[in-house]
Parts: structure tokens; C-alpha cells; sequence
DNA sequence: TTGTAGGCGTTATCAT
DNA sequence: ATGATAACGCCTACAA
């Protein structure tokens, strides 16, 4: 007895004195109906409290009308914004969401598997799928959209602009005097800290600049209060261009424990414009998170109705945003 | 052509040179089968690249095999962290999670009503949804639990504890020499923040203090920004007991604004504990959040389950978390 | 305009 | 141990 009300298609025909192909076609719409049989079955459906069973319906239509998502974890803004923005379309679209967290899971590969066997179609979000899992769901001609992540044979693809607000930041604080910038994230980790890191380091060359090699550190705040803790004990860098705002939280808490001003001694950037980088003063990069789960949405129910065939790959813009850990005004 | 591969358990069967129910039973571990025909049967799958119909099992079954939550939001950290809690147990639990978010819905009733046709049972977070949809939901016979709302007939019930924390966080700033204690929020709007605004009430009255009208705003950090500002313009309590993290974010703003310091001129105080009070030193009240989701999950894995079937109702307790904005240490 | 019948892909019963 | 066969609840030609 799940959710539907219990009651099938064949009471109301009954009680409606009809045949079910007629209640079945005044409920969608998808055929004739006389004024009167229609009135009979909207009276029937009324008194018995039918809701067609979602199962019965997908199985004869043989589409799920769900889509799912799949991302790395929902603490931290950036993964839940794009939900958000993805659910928002997806259900305006008429599709139910089902979410997959990868989160602390051992059998990603397995789990993704079973999961894209219940939607028409799924947006993997980060890097915590492997490519043969992917290039499995796409064999399986499951329509897929990667979001923040590299492409995989025909999946749509989806990712924000890093590299070019990576140079345009690293110029900024150059700009404003600051010659020693150091990175602070570990680039092998993920395409996105890679790119963000090749900007800062495009921005340095084109001053002339040299390089430091980048503070290697997850992206936690806990792991950039640490790693930049130790960093300050002995180096004094101009500026900390943080892979993320967590980061960057993280290294504004290192520099007050060992006593430096922010942004006079040492000035701070992030990336994504959380919540707390408004109010922290963050100078940081804000992306369209929700946006990229809306146009995953979007992407992903074209493909689904066959609107569109041919993979396509979007990049969308990023913004740098000024903020007071970066220096005078 | 969804997920699956489009195989069915007939060519599977076909192939093995056995009967469907010979490859179901194989398949399922829910029969007998002789060790002969379980490795045909595994080959064919495996040469085949079968899955299972999600469609026709459920069908058959009679289950969706999912569950479905209906929040408000997910920006803000306080939903999300409860859908986290959730997906991770229900997963273990062996059921997908579909989610539905009321957000700037105008129907959602019918929303919620179409949502719940699509699981085995429900969850709903938050007081976006009226009673009468969640009687509606409740008369279909669809296991419910309901979060950090209160009780509706027979829907279990699991919230967070809110009057005692928030008497006890009144004393703490009563006991630091605070007198002049302002709500900010607005508590006819949701029970929590009602709750709360008691506590306070209570923490006054058990010192013989009087209590002014609550500073009524909406639970966002401009709207707390503005409501305080303006407050500020005329009045100047001790302290500002806010309905929520943000809301105190948004009155830490308007302090600043105005050249009061912070706790010095006025302390602050917010609830729930998300990321920016930890970075802004704010004095606030931790909800057990993703345990909230857990537990809800498995709540209602009883209740579809059957292991139970009379309601249950929780209430979590919270932990006020003392930081630098409430006064001196 | 209407109803009958077949099909969607499983599971599960029940003879064998 | 195994395989027909009947559900499951709906949609949709097709025939009337």
C-alpha cells in the first residue's frame, strides 16, 4: 500500500460505469471524451480519492520521469546551491529528483550504477566518479551531463570559468603591490584547484613574477587553518590565493593566531563567495552555482526528449568579487 | 530507453537455456537454484549486461523502494545538513531519495500530493506545508514523519529542543550583566522561532527582568541587517537574542555599521551553528542536524517496514555554543 | 466516442 | 529444482 490512495483505475471505471481506457484518457487528456463520461469519471475520481500509481504509469510509459543527481556531499554551499538550481528546473520540467551522495561511500561505482537505473537521465556533479563508471552509464545510453568535471565521451558537459578570474585575481593583488602570492590548495587533487592554480600562476608570469609551489591542502577550513598555520611560523607571504572560501576561512583564522592583520601584513583570496566570505570580507570568485544546476536541468531534458543529440560543452563565467581581505579598498 | 539496458529477464532466460523464474530466483537469492543454473544464468547476465528493470521490480513488488523529503530550501546550511543525515541512512537502508523542495511554489499541495505518489514513504521538513496536505498525505496511508514541525494525526515527529537551550543562553547573557535582551525575529512566523522567544521570556522572568516585543524580520541576514540598523537608530539594548544564524549575522553587520562594538556596546547571539558563526565568533545554539535527518530516516524505515506502527515523537536536544560575541569569555 | 485486449518487466505461486 | 502463468496498474492500438 504505497503512496497512491490504493484505489486502481478499475474501481473507477466501474463506479464511473465506463471502461478504463476512457478514465485513462480523461485524466491525461490524450484522447475524446464526451462531456458526460468525463464528468462521470471526475465524480468517480473525486469519490474514490484516486491517484494514478506512479509505478503502473512508468512502467506502460516506460520512462522513469525522474532524473537524478549525483554529487560529492551537501555540507558546504556549493554543492547545495546547484541542487537547488537543479531541482528548481528539473521539476518545473515535470521530473521528479533523486539525489545520490557519494559521501563517504567505498562502492561508488556500484552505487552510481544502481542509481542511474531508476532515472531517464543523470547529472554527476565533481570528480568522485571514475571515467569507467561514467563511460558504463553512457553505454547504458543513459542520457548523463557531467557538471564541474572533465568530459567523458558524449556526456554534455558543464563547468564554470576558472582559469581566466584565477589571472584576473592574481593580477588584482599584484595591482595593489603584492608580489609573493602563494597557493594554497593541492592542485593534483582536482581539475578545478589545477585550473585556479594555472591562473594564478599565468598572472605571476605575465609580471614576471616567479611561482612558489602551491601549500598543499584538502578543501576544509580545518585543513587551511593548519596548513597555513605552519606556513606562517616561518614564511611571510603577500598574499594567500586559497583554492576555496573554506580555505580561506581557515587561513584568516591562521593569521590572527599568529598575530597578522588582514589585509596589512597579509592579504587573503578565496573561491565561491560563500555565506561566510560576506561576512568575513572575503575577496573571493563567485560562480553561478545555481545557474549550472538549472542549465544541467535544462541540458540534461533535452537530451532526454531527443531535442538534442550531439554532446555540448559549456563554460559559464565567473566573477571576481572585491572584497577587504585583499587589500586598501 | 531508460537506465537499464534495455535487456529483459527473457533473453537473459533465453540465453541460460532456463526459466524466467530460474533467473529471478538466481538473481534474487529468493528460490532455490541448483549451482548448475546459477552459473548459466550468471554468464548470460554477465554477456548480456542485464539489469533489472527498476520499473518492473517495483511494479511487482508494490514498492517504490524510495522515500521522499520536502524542505523549504537548501541554501542555508541548516536543510541541507538534514537532507545529508537523511540520504546517508536511507541509502544504507536500501531506498533512493527523492527530493522536493517548496520553494517559491505556489501549489504546494498538489505538489506534495503528486510527490508522495512516487515513494513508500515521506518526510517533511519544516512548516511550508500545510496541515491539511499532510492530512491528505496521512489518509493515504503513507508512513510520514515529520521534522522540526509540529505534530499532525498520527505522523511521527522528530524536533529539535529550543526552549530550554534558549532560556539557558538568556541566563548565560543575564549572568554576564546583560539586561536589556532583545528578540530579533519573528516569532509568529514559525514554532521554532516562537519557542525560542519563550525560552528568552522564561530566562527574563526567572530574574525578575522584563522583556520588550520582539524585533520582528525575516529569517535572513538583510533582513536582520536592516530591522537592527534601524533599531539601532533609536534604541540601544545590551543584547540581541537572534532567531537564527543569519539573522545575527546580518545584526553583527548593522552593529558595525553603526559604530557599536561587538560584545562590548552589544552582544549577539544566533542559532544553529553554521559555518560563518564559527568564523565570526558568534555565540549561537548547535542542532544535532544531520542526526536529525538520520534519525528521520530511520524513523521511517520503521514505519514502512512495519516494525512499528504507533507514532513516535523525538525531540533532539541542542548545545549552546559560547563564543566571543555574547561577552567576555 | 467507447471498450477490449495486449504489453511494459518483474515477482511469486504452484504444479511438476 | 524448475518453468508456466498469473498478477502488479497503467497506457494505447484497434475494433466497434
Amino acid at each position: 500500500m504505497p503512496a497512491e490512495s490504493g484505489v486502481t483505475i478499475y474501481q473507477v471505471a466501474a463506479r464511473a460505469g465506463v471502461g478504463i481506457a476512457t478514465v485513462s484518457r480523461a485524466l491525461r487528456g490524450s484522447g475524446p471524451v464526451s462531456r458526460r463520461s468525463r464528468e462521470k469519471v471526475e465524480r468517480a475520481v473525486r469519490e474514490l480519492g484516486f491517484r494514478p500509481s506512479q509505478l503502473g504509469v512508468s512502467l506502460a510509459r516506460g520512462k522513469h520521469a525522474a532524473n537524478g543527481i549525483v554529487f560529492p556531499d551537501l555540507s558546504g554551499p556549493y554543492y547545495a546551491e546547484v541542487v537547488i538550481g537543479y531541482e528548481e528546473t528539473a521539476s518545473r520540467l515535470g521530473r521528479s529528483v533523486l539525489i545520490c551522495s557519494t559521501r563517504g561511500r567505498d562502492d561508488i561505482g556500484a552505487t552510481v550504477l544502481g542509481f542511474a537505473s531508476r532515472v531517464d537521465g543523470l547529472v554527476i556533479l565533481g570528480h568522485d566518479v571514475d571515467d569507467t563508471t561514467i563511460a558504463a552509464v553512457l553505454a547504458a545510453r543513459l542520457p548523463t551531463v557531467l557538471l564541474a568535471r572533465p568530459a567523458v565521451g558524449t556526456a554534455d558537459t558543464l563547468n564554470t570559468e576558472n582559469r581566466r578570474s584565477a589571472k584576473a585575481l592574481a593580477e588584482h593583488l599584484i595591482s595593489h603591490g603584492h608580489r609573493a602570492l602563494r597557493f594554497v590548495g593541492d592542485p593534483a587533487r582536482a581539475p578545478d584547484v589545477r585550473e585556479r592554480y594555472a591562473g594564478l600562476r599565468a598572472g605571476l608570469r605575465a609580471h614576471g613574477l616567479p611561482c612558489r609551489a602551491p601549500l598543499r591542502c584538502a578543501l576544509t577550513d580545518e585543513a587551511g587553518r593548519y596548513a597555513v598555520h605552519e606556513l606562517l611560523k616561518s614564511e611571510r607571504p603577500d598574499a594567500l590565493v586559497c583554492a576555496n572560501d573554506e580555505v580561506a576561512l581557515g587561513a584568516l583564522q591562521a593569521a590572527a593566531e599568529v598575530g597578522l592583520r588582514v589585509p596589512a601584513d597579509v592579504a587573503v583570496t578565496g573561491w565561491d563567495d560563500v555565506m561566510a566570505a560576506r561576512h568575513t570580507g572575503l575577496t573571493t570568485v563567485r560562480q553561478p552555482m545555481r545557474d549550472l544546476g538549472a542549465k544541467a536541468a535544462a541540458a540534461l531534458d533535452e537530451l532526454i526528449s531527443g531535442v538534442r543529440i550531439t554532446p555540448r560543452h559549456d563554460v559559464l563565467p565567473t566573477e571576481p568579487i572585491i572584497r577587504r581581505t585583499c587589500g586598501p579598498h
